[in-house]
DNA sequence: ATAGGTGCAAAAGCTTTGCATTCGT
DNA sequence: ACGAATGCAAAGCTTTTGCACCTAT
């Protein structure tokens, strides 16, 4: 536990939210500034890596890397294997319902969702493949 | 309707799944290839405004312009009003039915969920308000 | 003829990496 | 003392932008 990222860590608590890499670095830089973008880097990773911080995709548009999906027909979610990259797509009434009653509690009107969920296919299950990096 | 919108339209097709934009690019630079990155961000960007291609993320980790969120109690997803950038998280008993629902169903095993949901909050409906580029 | 799209090249971001140094334990 | 983390600088990649030219209508 070095200084650097203690102050990290305090910079997340008192943010709270849902900073940026730079967010995080800017506030951690008034506490300490002789810490550096790569030392943020790192230990976000390192915190995602060990749970202790989620990543997530917040930004409705324009955000980079992303896919593309060619004429959706409807809204639908995905399921994205993490051993082969397999993608497997999928209509939801739940959501559907879901969207419904938190748009009527929280009186806010719902233009997109965009649900997906990572894990384990069957078959990489069986065979506990794992793609080390970079799959697709 | 030029030449390379076309080829670009057609590569969509032919790829289907969730290309990024230099898969796209890669794939769209075999049928003509004059066609030049540029003009697959632009093609993509406008598909995506007029809404013939809708952009998601699937990479669970390691995607950039992340956001992260620090000491997640527990699985919580996010509703991100696009006027005003205020984001409120809620948990919802209903995702986790539709994920063990999921799971059964498919035979896989589910690491993690992401939901979010872009709209407007009821202020920003009141106001008219809309934020036009980076908001955050 | 005109509005808009394209190629090109350069710039802009954000993120990663190698390496020598420093720091925590 | 040792292994791990850091700062630095450079490189890497993806994406955007300005501008002159071209092209579809």
């Amino acid at each position: 536990m070095t200084a650097q990222r203690r102050a990290i860590l305090e910079t997340l608590q008192d943010l709270g939210g849902h900073p940026t890499a730079d967010q995080v670095y800017a506030a951690a830089r008034e506490r300490d500034d002789t810490i550096h973008p790569s030392t943020v880097y790192r230990t976000l990773s390192w915190l995602a890596d060990t749970g202790l911080v989620k990543p997530c995709h917040l930004e409705p548009r324009g955000d980079r890397c992303e896919h593309f999906d060619a004429a959706p027909p409807a809204e639908h979610h995905h399921f994205v294997c993490t051993g082969c990259g397999r993608v497997i797509e999928f209509r939801s009434e739940a959501i559907e319902e879901l969207k419904a009653l938190f748009a009527r509690q929280h009186r806010v009107r719902i233009e997109r969702a965009f649900l997906s969920m990572h894990g384990l296919c069957q078959q990489c299950q069986e065979d506990g493949t794992r793609i080390d990096a970079d799959g697709r």
